[in-house]
DNA sequence: CTGAAAGCGCTTACAG
DNA sequence: CTGAAAGCGCTTACAG
């Protein structure tokens, strides 16, 4: 910049106006300085700027992993709003390791993200408090921080997962099985929880054995899924506790000599052309990462808000799979 | 920092030192800067950093669609490499709009990152020559850059999709129809050349109606594929140009009162669920990514390379669809 | 082992 | 309309 002012012929701060669009610059030197520019092939430094400024203009979003399809429409929905407002997105996966997310957490904000959407890993947040006191607005998404009061949005998993065990109730099933994730994770256990109520309120007894909350990659999901097949009083009904636990479970159903009915947690892709159809409680992650990314912009304008717990609603999906009888 | 010096009582290098870690510190102070760091609620300013040190460890990753199923696993291989060099990943779509692509580029080139990933929308990258001249490390991923010498790491569009063709050819087909994306995408171009090559290949003519290059959103994906398989002479296989392609064809398919052979090109999670299932030319997303962001680590680490063309070959996978035979 | 001075490339607050 | 001075929060190069 000092080059371009030297060669232009101006002060520093003219050049600064001119790069920045800053009124107050007759057209004869604003010419005379876009010369300089391109001749000089000069680029600003936004890390000098920002030094000075305060605002780095950037979102952190500390997600379970790029690559899980759950996770992209709400990706690029916080990309969508974060450009909306001139942000970049600073993004990366914790892997469902807390230390992992504690440490990408932290690198986001030694860069001065402005704002931080996190999908917990971990149920400790407590590390952040600094940050937050500090001014990084931070909003949860998916699941509820750990130990501090901060926003968090998440979807209905209570009530979805009672409404979608409820349905394969009407269909006439008593003996339904639930897989879902490890209990640790909060979707997990209020999926459970869901599960539970639509039981009890249809007086359904639950044998301890139908109920699996655990790792889900597919070989243990489907041990336990072909495990409460068998036996002499087999389940006739599936719960899947998330979308990676349904494909798996699609997978052992496909070999299956007899119909067992299942509905899912999470919509899927193709998840109509299965035959049967595969019934599911639909969230809409899109939804979730603009809620959030919304919610991390009111506060950025300055919005002096509480805490919030937002809670979107799901949806059941019919599509056959969960409309089957039992088998006799 | 200036503050946590004078709290500790000591100079502001002395704090720096302790703060990365180098050596150089008496025990004692060093518990001092630590106890004043705490209290104070220190935490170093990146920005800052950069601004003196010139590299930011910050990659850049610029690609179509952060929503896109296909992409998942090279964002994730990409961010895997950064972090095992120690940087982060900023990353945004570009819509496949060649103007956005551009805005976005360069926007991450005025933050400075040390290196840039680009998946081309548009097909002029001349815009990149001043920042690729100041050191800014440029790998082009999946497609090749416009007007620019520069890294690609793409995979073997044409190979694939004439051995895809081929395969229906093998199971007897003669009149074969092809979908494919924009033709101003590289992508889409290479695997018409693919298609064409292997009916040529085999002494079979193309007429004309049977190739479709386009936009590829369902609903004119549907159109074009359901116009090849009406009329006197209708097709009795499809190539599909992409896994988008493919899913809408599916549908398409499912509708259809007689069998129609199907190849895709990608593979996509469910296909072999899919009844039949669907062959398909799959690329390994992950590992080209994990090419790309390899050769940009490359480069930063100093290695004088000339700009390469790396092709990663592509898998037939059948699973039923593309062993069809014609209907009679 | 420790620290004072200079500087990275911008913007802010002022003065002319 | 224009510019000189100070400063954002660090690190570098040096001296003690």
């Amino acid at each position: 910049m000092k080059d371009v002012a030297a060669r232009a012929g101006v002060g520093l701060k003219t050049v600064s106006r001119v790069v920045n669009g800053e009124p107050g610059v007759t057209p004869d030197t604003e010419r005379r300085v876009q010369e300089a520019i391109e001749t000089l092939g000069f680029r600003r430094n936004d890390s000098a700027r920002v030094l000075r400024k305060g605002r780095t203009a950037t979102v952190g979003l500390v997600l379970e992993d790029l690559a899980d399809p759950f996770y992209g429409p709400l990706n690029r929905a916080v990309e969508e709003v974060a450009r909306a407002h001139g942000a970049l997105l600073i993004n990366g996966s914790s892997a469902e390791d807390p230390e992992r997310e504690r440490e990408l957490a932290l690198a986001l904000c030694a860069r001065r993200v402005d704002g931080l959407i996190v999908i917990p890993a971990g149920d400790d947040h407590r590390y952040l408090e600094p940050e937050i006191r500090a001014g990084v607005a931070t909003v949860f998404v998916d699941r509820p921080a750990g130990r501090i009061e901060a926003d968090v949005v998440l979807s209905d998993n209570f009530g979805g997962a009672r409404d979608g065990v409820a349905h394969l109730i009407a269909a006439g099933h008593r003996r339904i099985g639930f897989i879902g994730d490890h209990p640790r994770i909060h979707t997990a256990t209020e999926r459970l929880r869901g599960y539970r109520a639509a039981m009890a309120a249809s007086g359904l007894p639950v044998d301890e054995s139908w109920v699996t909350l655990g790792p889900t990659p597919p070989a243990p999901v489907a041990v336990a899924a072909r495990r409460m097949l068998s036996g002499p009083e087999p389940v006739t009904a599936l719960f899947a506790g998330n979308n990676r636990v349904t494909v798996t479970v699609v997978r052992v159903l496909a070999a299956e000599p007899r119909p067992v009915a299942l509905v899912g947690f999470d919509d899927f892709e193709l998840a109509d052309l299965l035959r049967p159809g595969v019934s599911v409680v639909a969230q809409d992650a899109a939804a979730l990462g603009r809620v959030a990314t919304d919610r991390l912009f009111q506060r950025l304008a300055g919005a002096d808000l509480p805490p919030a717990r937002i809670e979107l609603p799901t949806r059941l999906v019919p599509r056959g799979s969960g409309e089957l009888p039992p088998a006799a």
